[in-house]
DNA sequence: CGTTTACTTGAGTAAACTCAACAATTGTGG
DNA sequence: CCACAATTGTTGAGTTTACTCAAGTAAACG
Protein backbone atom coordinates (compact mmCIF):
# COMPACT_ATOMS: atom_id res chain seq x y z
CA UNK A 1 0.00 0.00 0.00
CA UNK A 2 1.50 3.44 -0.93
CA UNK A 3 1.46 6.18 2.15
CA UNK A 4 -1.65 7.92 1.51
CA UNK A 5 0.72 11.06 2.98
CA UNK A 6 2.42 10.96 0.14
CA UNK A 7 -0.72 10.88 -2.00
CA UNK A 8 -1.58 13.98 -0.88
CA UNK A 9 1.94 16.13 -0.95
CA UNK A 10 2.21 14.47 -4.59
CA UNK A 11 -0.95 16.18 -5.72
CA UNK A 12 0.11 19.35 -4.54
CA UNK A 13 3.85 19.31 -5.29
CA UNK A 14 6.53 17.54 -7.36
CA UNK A 15 8.62 15.49 -5.13
CA UNK A 16 11.85 13.55 -5.98
CA UNK A 17 12.57 10.16 -5.26
CA UNK A 18 14.75 11.55 -2.79
CA UNK A 19 11.38 13.15 -1.36
CA UNK A 20 9.83 10.14 -1.15
CA UNK A 21 12.49 8.00 0.64
CA UNK A 22 12.52 10.82 3.13
CA UNK A 23 8.88 10.71 4.23
CA UNK A 24 8.85 7.14 3.69
CA UNK A 25 11.73 6.98 6.57
CA UNK A 26 10.28 9.30 8.90
CA UNK A 27 6.70 7.96 8.91
CA UNK A 28 6.44 5.19 11.28
CA UNK A 29 3.98 2.25 11.27
CA UNK A 30 0.38 1.91 11.64
CA UNK A 31 -0.87 1.95 15.10
CA UNK A 32 -4.72 1.07 15.57
CA UNK A 33 -6.77 3.54 17.35
CA UNK A 34 -10.39 2.59 18.76
CA UNK A 35 -14.00 4.15 18.18
CA UNK A 36 -14.36 7.15 20.24
CA UNK A 37 -10.87 7.53 21.39
CA UNK A 38 -8.93 10.91 21.24
CA UNK A 39 -6.27 10.69 19.17
CA UNK A 40 -4.74 14.27 20.26
CA UNK A 41 -6.55 16.09 22.77
CA UNK A 42 -6.71 20.42 23.76
CA UNK A 43 -3.53 21.66 25.02
CA UNK A 44 -1.05 18.79 24.37
CA UNK A 45 1.89 19.02 23.02
CA UNK A 46 2.91 15.62 21.66
CA UNK A 47 6.15 14.76 20.26
CA UNK A 48 4.69 13.50 16.72
CA UNK A 49 2.31 14.29 14.10
CA UNK A 50 -0.35 11.78 13.44
CA UNK A 51 -0.98 11.24 9.84
CA UNK A 52 -4.97 9.05 9.02
CA UNK A 53 -4.19 5.74 7.03
CA UNK A 54 -7.81 4.55 7.32
CA UNK A 55 -11.14 5.53 9.35
CA UNK A 56 -12.83 8.51 10.00
CA UNK A 57 -11.74 11.39 12.71
CA UNK A 58 -12.94 14.58 13.50
CA UNK A 59 -11.22 17.93 14.91
CA UNK A 60 -13.07 19.96 17.25
CA UNK A 61 -12.88 22.09 20.38
CA UNK A 62 -14.86 22.19 23.10
CA UNK A 63 -16.65 25.14 24.60
CA UNK A 64 -16.87 26.16 27.97
CA UNK A 65 -20.65 25.74 28.13
CA UNK A 66 -20.24 21.90 26.98
CA UNK A 67 -20.68 22.97 23.63
CA UNK A 68 -19.28 21.43 20.56
CA UNK A 69 -17.99 22.35 17.07
CA UNK A 70 -16.18 20.05 14.96
CA UNK A 71 -14.33 21.97 12.11
CA UNK A 72 -12.69 19.05 10.09
CA UNK A 73 -13.58 15.74 8.99
CA UNK A 74 -10.31 13.64 9.18
CA UNK A 75 -9.84 11.31 6.08
CA UNK A 76 -6.68 8.76 4.96
CA UNK A 77 -4.05 10.78 4.06
CA UNK A 78 -5.02 14.04 7.04
CA UNK A 79 -2.82 14.82 9.03
CA UNK A 80 -4.27 15.07 12.12
CA UNK A 81 -2.32 17.92 14.15
CA UNK A 82 -0.06 19.91 12.10
CA UNK A 83 -0.22 22.56 14.16
CA UNK A 84 0.94 20.49 17.00
CA UNK A 85 4.87 20.12 14.98
CA UNK A 86 5.61 24.24 15.51
CA UNK A 87 3.14 25.31 17.05
CA UNK A 88 3.18 26.01 21.22
CA UNK A 89 0.13 24.19 21.89
CA UNK A 90 -2.59 22.06 19.87
CA UNK A 91 -5.64 24.40 19.91
CA UNK A 92 -7.79 21.70 19.43
CA UNK A 93 -8.70 17.71 19.89
CA UNK A 94 -9.17 15.19 17.21
CA UNK A 95 -11.31 11.69 17.95
CA UNK A 96 -11.71 8.80 16.59
CA UNK A 97 -15.46 8.60 14.43
CA UNK A 98 -14.42 4.90 13.68
CA UNK A 99 -11.51 2.41 13.85
CA UNK A 100 -8.86 3.96 13.14
CA UNK A 101 -5.31 3.55 12.02
CA UNK A 102 -2.22 6.11 12.01
CA UNK A 103 1.30 6.78 11.40
CA UNK A 104 3.16 9.31 12.95
CA UNK A 105 5.98 11.28 12.45
CA UNK A 106 8.52 13.06 15.19
CA UNK A 107 8.21 16.79 15.70
CA UNK A 108 12.22 16.90 15.42
CA UNK A 109 12.07 14.67 12.45
CA UNK A 110 9.97 16.46 10.53
CA UNK A 111 11.20 20.05 11.43
CA UNK A 112 14.61 18.54 10.39
CA UNK A 113 13.34 17.30 6.93
CA UNK A 114 12.00 19.81 5.73
CA UNK A 115 14.92 22.20 6.51
CA UNK A 116 17.03 19.91 4.56
CA UNK A 117 14.57 19.18 2.04
CA UNK A 118 13.25 22.83 0.86
CA UNK A 119 10.83 20.79 -1.80
CA UNK A 120 8.77 18.92 1.12
CA UNK A 121 8.61 22.23 3.30
CA UNK A 122 6.82 23.70 -0.19
CA UNK A 123 4.90 20.59 -0.20
CA UNK A 124 3.36 20.93 3.33
CA UNK A 125 3.23 24.53 3.17
CA UNK A 126 1.01 23.92 -0.25
CA UNK A 127 -1.09 21.02 1.65
CA UNK A 128 -1.52 23.99 4.26
CA UNK A 129 -2.94 26.26 2.02
CA UNK A 130 -5.44 23.91 0.50
CA UNK A 131 -6.55 22.91 3.96
CA UNK A 132 -7.14 27.10 4.32
CA UNK A 133 -9.39 27.17 1.59
CA UNK A 134 -11.65 24.02 2.97
CA UNK A 135 -11.91 25.91 6.10
CA UNK A 136 -12.75 29.19 4.28
CA UNK A 137 -15.65 27.30 2.62
CA UNK A 138 -16.69 25.75 6.20
CA UNK A 139 -16.94 29.43 7.46
CA UNK A 140 -19.13 30.65 4.30
CA UNK A 141 -21.66 27.81 4.83
CA UNK A 142 -22.10 28.80 8.61
CA UNK A 143 -22.00 31.94 8.15
CA UNK A 144 -24.47 32.29 4.39
CA UNK A 145 -26.53 28.86 4.01
CA UNK A 146 -29.84 28.04 5.62
CA UNK A 147 -29.81 24.23 7.32
CA UNK A 148 -30.65 22.82 4.04
CA UNK A 149 -28.33 24.10 1.68
CA UNK A 150 -25.67 23.34 4.65
CA UNK A 151 -25.77 19.91 4.93
CA UNK A 152 -26.05 19.23 1.10
CA UNK A 153 -23.06 20.67 1.25
CA UNK A 154 -21.63 19.44 3.72
CA UNK A 155 -22.50 16.10 1.71
CA UNK A 156 -20.92 17.08 -1.89
CA UNK A 157 -17.96 18.10 -0.08
CA UNK A 158 -17.61 14.63 1.47
CA UNK A 159 -18.47 12.75 -1.27
CA UNK A 160 -15.79 14.78 -3.69
CA UNK A 161 -13.38 14.24 -1.03
CA UNK A 162 -13.88 10.59 -0.72
CA UNK A 163 -14.43 10.23 -4.05
CA UNK A 164 -10.60 11.23 -4.15
CA UNK A 165 -9.34 8.78 -1.72
CA UNK A 166 -11.34 6.10 -3.81
CA UNK A 167 -14.01 5.16 -1.40
CA UNK A 168 -17.06 5.84 -3.87
CA UNK A 169 -18.73 3.20 -5.70
CA UNK A 170 -21.54 3.87 -7.67
CA UNK A 171 -22.13 7.12 -5.67
CA UNK A 172 -22.98 5.24 -2.68
CA UNK A 173 -20.26 5.62 0.37
CA UNK A 174 -19.84 4.98 3.72
CA UNK A 175 -20.52 7.77 6.13
CA UNK A 176 -20.28 6.95 9.70
CA UNK A 177 -21.41 10.00 10.92
CA UNK A 178 -24.51 10.34 13.39
CA UNK A 179 -26.72 12.83 13.33
CA UNK A 180 -24.90 14.88 16.37
CA UNK A 181 -21.46 14.86 15.02
CA UNK A 182 -23.37 16.14 11.33
CA UNK A 183 -24.71 18.87 13.89
CA UNK A 184 -21.64 19.26 15.24
CA UNK A 185 -19.69 20.26 12.00
CA UNK A 186 -22.97 22.50 10.86
CA UNK A 187 -23.54 24.45 13.91
CA UNK A 188 -27.09 22.99 14.04
CA UNK A 189 -28.59 20.82 16.54
CA UNK A 190 -29.37 17.22 16.11
CA UNK A 191 -33.40 17.73 15.97
CA UNK A 192 -32.92 19.91 13.06
CA UNK A 193 -30.28 17.77 11.46
CA UNK A 194 -32.60 15.04 11.80
CA UNK A 195 -35.30 16.89 9.90
CA UNK A 196 -33.75 18.51 7.36
CA UNK A 197 -32.43 15.18 6.25
CA UNK A 198 -35.77 14.08 5.84
CA UNK A 199 -36.14 16.83 3.84
CA UNK A 200 -32.85 16.00 1.58
CA UNK A 201 -34.60 12.08 1.42
CA UNK A 202 -38.17 12.81 0.50
CA UNK A 203 -36.92 15.15 -2.29
CA UNK A 204 -35.08 12.26 -3.50
CA UNK A 205 -31.45 13.69 -3.53
CA UNK A 206 -29.89 11.62 -1.35
CA UNK A 207 -30.59 8.24 1.00
CA UNK A 208 -28.84 7.33 4.31
CA UNK A 209 -29.30 4.22 5.65
CA UNK A 210 -27.17 1.72 7.64
CA UNK A 211 -24.39 4.54 8.07
CA UNK A 212 -24.60 4.23 4.19
CA UNK A 213 -24.59 7.51 2.09
CA UNK A 214 -26.35 6.88 -1.67
CA UNK A 215 -26.26 10.12 -3.85
CA UNK A 216 -29.33 10.33 -5.84
CA UNK A 217 -29.55 13.06 -7.50
CA UNK A 218 -25.96 14.56 -7.46
CA UNK A 219 -27.29 17.55 -9.51
CA UNK A 220 -29.49 18.75 -7.93
CA UNK A 221 -27.81 18.18 -5.02
CA UNK A 222 -25.07 20.47 -5.72
CA UNK A 223 -27.64 22.88 -7.33
CA UNK A 224 -29.20 22.67 -3.53
CA UNK A 225 -25.62 23.26 -1.77
CA UNK A 226 -24.84 25.75 -4.59
CA UNK A 227 -21.48 23.40 -4.56
CA UNK A 228 -18.84 24.86 -6.69
CA UNK A 229 -15.95 21.90 -6.20
CA UNK A 230 -12.81 24.07 -7.31
CA UNK A 231 -11.21 24.48 -3.75
CA UNK A 232 -10.79 20.81 -3.44
CA UNK A 233 -9.46 19.98 -6.62
CA UNK A 234 -6.64 22.66 -6.20
CA UNK A 235 -3.87 21.87 -7.36
CA UNK A 236 -0.36 22.91 -7.22
CA UNK A 237 -0.19 25.69 -10.54
CA UNK B 1 10.01 51.26 8.75
CA UNK B 2 10.70 47.62 8.93
CA UNK B 3 8.88 45.06 6.73
CA UNK B 4 5.76 44.04 8.61
CA UNK B 5 5.80 41.03 6.25
CA UNK B 6 9.49 40.61 8.16
CA UNK B 7 7.84 41.25 11.35
CA UNK B 8 5.29 38.51 10.63
CA UNK B 9 7.49 35.65 9.77
CA UNK B 10 9.69 36.32 12.51
CA UNK B 11 7.05 35.74 14.51
CA UNK B 12 6.61 32.27 14.07
CA UNK B 13 10.32 31.63 12.84
CA UNK B 14 13.96 32.41 13.30
CA UNK B 15 15.22 33.87 9.93
CA UNK B 16 19.04 34.46 9.16
CA UNK B 17 20.10 37.58 7.81
CA UNK B 18 20.83 36.37 4.52
CA UNK B 19 16.89 35.42 4.80
CA UNK B 20 15.40 39.21 5.58
CA UNK B 21 17.84 40.10 2.81
CA UNK B 22 15.81 37.87 0.62
CA UNK B 23 12.32 38.57 1.28
CA UNK B 24 13.58 42.57 1.16
CA UNK B 25 15.24 41.74 -1.92
CA UNK B 26 11.40 40.08 -3.68
CA UNK B 27 9.43 42.04 -1.75
CA UNK B 28 8.61 45.20 -4.18
CA UNK B 29 7.58 48.81 -2.91
CA UNK B 30 4.48 50.17 -1.81
CA UNK B 31 1.42 50.82 -4.35
CA UNK B 32 -2.03 52.00 -2.90
CA UNK B 33 -5.34 51.07 -3.29
CA UNK B 34 -8.14 53.32 -2.81
CA UNK B 35 -11.51 52.62 -0.33
CA UNK B 36 -13.86 49.75 -1.78
CA UNK B 37 -11.42 48.62 -4.63
CA UNK B 38 -10.62 45.09 -4.79
CA UNK B 39 -6.86 43.84 -4.22
CA UNK B 40 -8.10 40.19 -5.60
CA UNK B 41 -11.01 38.87 -7.35
CA UNK B 42 -11.71 35.42 -7.50
CA UNK B 43 -11.08 33.47 -9.97
CA UNK B 44 -8.18 35.52 -11.22
CA UNK B 45 -4.40 33.89 -10.84
CA UNK B 46 -2.02 37.22 -10.47
CA UNK B 47 1.07 37.08 -10.82
CA UNK B 48 2.19 38.66 -7.67
CA UNK B 49 0.78 38.27 -4.37
CA UNK B 50 -0.11 41.07 -2.19
CA UNK B 51 1.01 42.10 1.63
CA UNK B 52 -0.60 44.67 3.60
CA UNK B 53 1.50 47.48 4.60
CA UNK B 54 -1.08 50.08 5.81
CA UNK B 55 -4.86 49.90 5.99
CA UNK B 56 -7.73 47.40 6.79
CA UNK B 57 -8.97 44.92 3.43
CA UNK B 58 -11.21 41.78 3.56
CA UNK B 59 -10.87 38.59 2.40
CA UNK B 60 -14.53 37.24 1.34
CA UNK B 61 -16.89 35.37 -1.10
CA UNK B 62 -19.87 36.27 -2.65
CA UNK B 63 -22.77 33.65 -3.63
CA UNK B 64 -24.47 33.31 -6.24
CA UNK B 65 -27.92 34.96 -3.87
CA UNK B 66 -25.23 37.82 -4.00
CA UNK B 67 -24.85 37.42 -0.25
CA UNK B 68 -21.08 37.54 1.09
CA UNK B 69 -19.52 35.83 3.83
CA UNK B 70 -16.15 37.60 4.91
CA UNK B 71 -14.03 34.98 5.98
CA UNK B 72 -11.23 37.20 7.24
CA UNK B 73 -9.80 40.66 8.25
CA UNK B 74 -6.47 41.86 6.93
CA UNK B 75 -4.45 43.98 8.71
CA UNK B 76 -0.51 45.24 7.99
CA UNK B 77 1.79 42.37 7.44
CA UNK B 78 -0.91 39.89 6.47
CA UNK B 79 -0.62 38.32 3.18
CA UNK B 80 -3.52 38.76 0.87
CA UNK B 81 -3.60 35.90 -1.31
CA UNK B 82 -1.01 33.27 -0.50
CA UNK B 83 -3.03 30.62 -2.09
CA UNK B 84 -2.66 32.79 -5.19
CA UNK B 85 1.13 32.05 -5.02
CA UNK B 86 0.85 27.99 -5.50
CA UNK B 87 -3.08 26.76 -6.31
CA UNK B 88 -4.62 27.03 -9.82
CA UNK B 89 -6.75 30.07 -9.14
CA UNK B 90 -8.17 32.38 -6.56
CA UNK B 91 -11.03 31.30 -4.46
CA UNK B 92 -11.96 34.34 -2.98
CA UNK B 93 -11.88 38.34 -3.82
CA UNK B 94 -10.08 40.79 -1.12
CA UNK B 95 -11.29 44.74 -0.74
CA UNK B 96 -9.83 47.68 0.62
CA UNK B 97 -11.92 48.84 3.32
CA UNK B 98 -9.76 51.85 3.94
CA UNK B 99 -7.19 53.17 1.50
CA UNK B 100 -4.60 50.88 2.11
CA UNK B 101 -0.53 50.28 0.78
CA UNK B 102 0.67 46.85 -0.29
CA UNK B 103 3.85 45.51 -1.38
CA UNK B 104 4.14 42.82 -3.87
CA UNK B 105 5.89 40.05 -4.23
CA UNK B 106 5.71 37.94 -8.04
CA UNK B 107 4.96 34.16 -7.62
CA UNK B 108 7.50 33.36 -9.52
CA UNK B 109 10.31 35.06 -6.99
CA UNK B 110 8.06 33.85 -3.98
CA UNK B 111 8.81 29.91 -5.22
CA UNK B 112 12.35 30.53 -5.77
CA UNK B 113 12.68 32.18 -3.09
CA UNK B 114 11.30 29.29 -0.90
CA UNK B 115 12.97 26.96 -3.02
CA UNK B 116 15.99 27.95 -2.38
CA UNK B 117 15.99 28.73 1.06
CA UNK B 118 14.37 25.86 3.41
CA UNK B 119 13.91 28.53 6.25
CA UNK B 120 11.87 30.94 4.16
CA UNK B 121 9.25 28.03 3.13
CA UNK B 122 8.90 26.74 6.46
CA UNK B 123 8.35 30.10 7.82
CA UNK B 124 5.54 30.68 5.34
CA UNK B 125 4.06 27.43 6.29
CA UNK B 126 4.24 27.79 9.94
CA UNK B 127 2.82 31.30 9.14
CA UNK B 128 0.10 29.53 7.59
CA UNK B 129 -0.16 27.11 10.21
CA UNK B 130 -1.11 30.53 12.46
CA UNK B 131 -3.89 31.87 9.98
CA UNK B 132 -5.46 27.80 9.74
CA UNK B 133 -5.95 28.36 13.90
CA UNK B 134 -7.81 31.65 13.32
CA UNK B 135 -10.07 30.02 10.65
CA UNK B 136 -10.84 26.87 13.02
CA UNK B 137 -11.98 29.27 15.46
CA UNK B 138 -14.00 31.80 13.08
CA UNK B 139 -15.67 28.53 12.16
CA UNK B 140 -16.40 27.78 16.16
CA UNK B 141 -17.87 31.39 16.23
CA UNK B 142 -19.96 31.01 13.57
CA UNK B 143 -20.98 27.78 14.58
CA UNK B 144 -21.61 27.45 17.92
CA UNK B 145 -21.81 31.26 19.64
CA UNK B 146 -25.00 33.88 19.98
CA UNK B 147 -25.22 37.23 18.21
CA UNK B 148 -23.61 38.43 21.31
CA UNK B 149 -21.17 35.94 21.86
CA UNK B 150 -20.43 36.31 18.30
CA UNK B 151 -19.62 40.14 18.18
CA UNK B 152 -18.03 40.48 21.23
CA UNK B 153 -15.19 37.52 20.22
CA UNK B 154 -14.87 39.08 16.92
CA UNK B 155 -14.10 42.24 18.78
CA UNK B 156 -11.26 40.57 21.04
CA UNK B 157 -9.72 39.13 17.99
CA UNK B 158 -9.41 42.66 16.62
CA UNK B 159 -8.22 44.00 19.53
CA UNK B 160 -5.47 41.39 20.43
CA UNK B 161 -4.78 41.77 16.47
CA UNK B 162 -4.37 45.30 15.93
CA UNK B 163 -2.64 45.26 19.37
CA UNK B 164 -0.02 42.88 17.75
CA UNK B 165 0.78 45.00 15.57
CA UNK B 166 1.02 48.09 17.67
CA UNK B 167 -2.40 50.14 16.50
CA UNK B 168 -3.62 50.29 20.25
CA UNK B 169 -4.21 53.40 22.69
CA UNK B 170 -5.38 53.18 25.92
CA UNK B 171 -8.18 49.94 24.82
CA UNK B 172 -8.94 52.24 22.02
CA UNK B 173 -8.50 51.32 18.07
CA UNK B 174 -9.71 52.82 14.75
CA UNK B 175 -12.24 49.63 13.93
CA UNK B 176 -12.98 51.35 10.52
CA UNK B 177 -15.65 49.14 9.96
CA UNK B 178 -19.29 49.60 8.59
CA UNK B 179 -22.47 47.27 10.38
CA UNK B 180 -23.42 45.66 7.18
CA UNK B 181 -19.48 44.47 6.91
CA UNK B 182 -19.32 43.48 10.76
CA UNK B 183 -22.71 41.23 9.65
CA UNK B 184 -21.07 39.76 6.71
CA UNK B 185 -17.92 38.57 8.90
CA UNK B 186 -20.42 37.27 11.24
CA UNK B 187 -23.38 35.21 9.51
CA UNK B 188 -25.97 37.96 10.54
CA UNK B 189 -27.87 40.47 9.20
CA UNK B 190 -26.78 44.43 9.72
CA UNK B 191 -29.97 45.00 11.35
CA UNK B 192 -29.26 42.48 14.09
CA UNK B 193 -25.43 43.49 13.91
CA UNK B 194 -26.45 47.24 15.04
CA UNK B 195 -29.87 45.58 18.15
CA UNK B 196 -26.89 43.29 19.45
CA UNK B 197 -24.35 46.03 19.45
CA UNK B 198 -26.53 48.10 21.05
CA UNK B 199 -26.59 46.16 24.12
CA UNK B 200 -23.30 45.83 24.40
CA UNK B 201 -22.70 49.91 24.45
CA UNK B 202 -25.81 50.02 27.20
CA UNK B 203 -24.76 47.07 29.64
CA UNK B 204 -20.93 49.39 29.40
CA UNK B 205 -18.75 47.03 27.75
CA UNK B 206 -17.66 48.65 24.74
CA UNK B 207 -18.29 51.70 22.68
CA UNK B 208 -17.93 52.56 19.09
CA UNK B 209 -18.12 55.97 17.65
CA UNK B 210 -16.62 58.21 14.80
CA UNK B 211 -14.94 54.61 13.55
CA UNK B 212 -13.50 54.24 17.12
CA UNK B 213 -13.69 50.82 19.36
CA UNK B 214 -12.98 51.93 22.98
CA UNK B 215 -13.15 48.66 25.40
CA UNK B 216 -14.71 49.91 28.28
CA UNK B 217 -14.58 46.35 30.52
CA UNK B 218 -12.12 43.80 28.64
CA UNK B 219 -12.15 41.11 31.25
CA UNK B 220 -16.40 41.04 30.88
CA UNK B 221 -16.07 41.62 26.83
CA UNK B 222 -14.06 38.39 27.40
CA UNK B 223 -15.97 36.62 29.46
CA UNK B 224 -19.19 37.21 27.42
CA UNK B 225 -17.38 36.13 24.25
CA UNK B 226 -15.39 33.11 26.38
CA UNK B 227 -12.59 34.31 24.31
CA UNK B 228 -9.19 32.71 24.62
CA UNK B 229 -6.54 34.81 23.33
CA UNK B 230 -3.85 31.87 22.96
CA UNK B 231 -4.78 30.84 19.37
CA UNK B 232 -3.25 33.55 18.26
CA UNK B 233 -0.08 34.28 20.09
CA UNK B 234 0.72 31.12 18.42
CA UNK B 235 4.06 31.01 17.92
CA UNK B 236 6.98 29.13 16.87
CA UNK B 237 7.83 26.04 19.30
C1' DC C 1 -26.11 71.88 0.68
C1' DG C 2 -27.94 68.29 -1.41
C1' DT C 3 -26.97 63.32 -1.96
C1' DT C 4 -25.40 59.17 -0.77
C1' DT C 5 -24.15 56.00 2.70
C1' DA C 6 -24.58 54.35 7.26
C1' DC C 7 -27.28 53.74 11.29
C1' DT C 8 -31.62 53.20 13.96
C1' DT C 9 -36.28 51.73 15.08
C1' DG C 10 -40.71 49.12 14.74
C1' DA C 11 -43.66 45.34 13.56
C1' DG C 12 -44.39 40.95 11.75
C1' DT C 13 -42.32 36.41 10.23
C1' DA C 14 -39.63 32.35 9.82
C1' DA C 15 -35.85 29.39 10.83
C1' DA C 16 -33.88 26.97 14.21
C1' DC C 17 -33.94 25.77 19.15
C1' DT C 18 -35.60 23.44 23.62
C1' DC C 19 -37.69 20.00 26.07
C1' DA C 20 -39.69 15.72 26.33
C1' DA C 21 -41.18 11.39 24.96
C1' DC C 22 -40.75 7.37 22.27
C1' DA C 23 -38.97 4.03 18.52
C1' DA C 24 -35.39 1.79 16.35
C1' DT C 25 -30.97 0.22 16.19
C1' DT C 26 -26.61 -1.31 17.99
C1' DG C 27 -23.85 -3.29 21.37
C1' DT C 28 -22.99 -6.43 25.46
C1' DG C 29 -22.96 -9.91 29.03
C1' DG C 30 -24.90 -14.11 30.40
C1' DC D 1 -28.44 -16.49 20.86
C1' DC D 2 -31.30 -13.97 23.78
C1' DA D 3 -32.29 -10.17 27.03
C1' DC D 4 -31.13 -5.93 28.49
C1' DA D 5 -28.68 -1.50 28.16
C1' DA D 6 -27.09 2.20 25.68
C1' DT D 7 -26.93 4.86 21.82
C1' DT D 8 -29.04 6.83 17.87
C1' DG D 9 -32.89 8.38 15.33
C1' DT D 10 -37.79 10.30 15.17
C1' DT D 11 -41.76 13.08 16.36
C1' DG D 12 -44.60 16.80 18.62
C1' DA D 13 -45.47 21.23 20.82
C1' DG D 14 -44.01 25.52 22.31
C1' DT D 15 -40.31 29.11 22.43
C1' DT D 16 -36.61 32.04 20.97
C1' DT D 17 -33.36 34.07 18.11
C1' DA D 18 -32.50 36.19 14.26
C1' DC D 19 -34.54 37.65 9.78
C1' DT D 20 -37.44 40.62 6.54
C1' DC D 21 -39.44 44.63 5.10
C1' DA D 22 -40.04 49.28 5.50
C1' DA D 23 -39.49 53.80 7.07
C1' DG D 24 -37.01 57.38 9.14
C1' DT D 25 -32.72 59.66 11.22
C1' DA D 26 -27.97 60.80 11.35
C1' DA D 27 -23.63 61.21 9.42
C1' DA D 28 -20.17 61.58 5.61
C1' DC D 29 -19.03 63.30 1.14
C1' DG D 30 -18.53 65.81 -2.94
Amino acid sequence: MTNPLLAKLEAVAALSADDRNTIETICNGARTIGHHKDIVREGEKPEHIHIMLDGWAARYKTLPDGSRQITAFLLPGDICDMGAAVLKHTDHSVVALTQVTIASITRAALIEATRERSSLAQAFWWASLVDEAVLRTWIVNLGRRDAYARIAHLLCELHARIKRVGLVQDGEFSLPLTQEQLADALGLTSVHVNRTLQRLRTEGLVELRNRTLTILDAERLGEAATFDPGYLHASAA
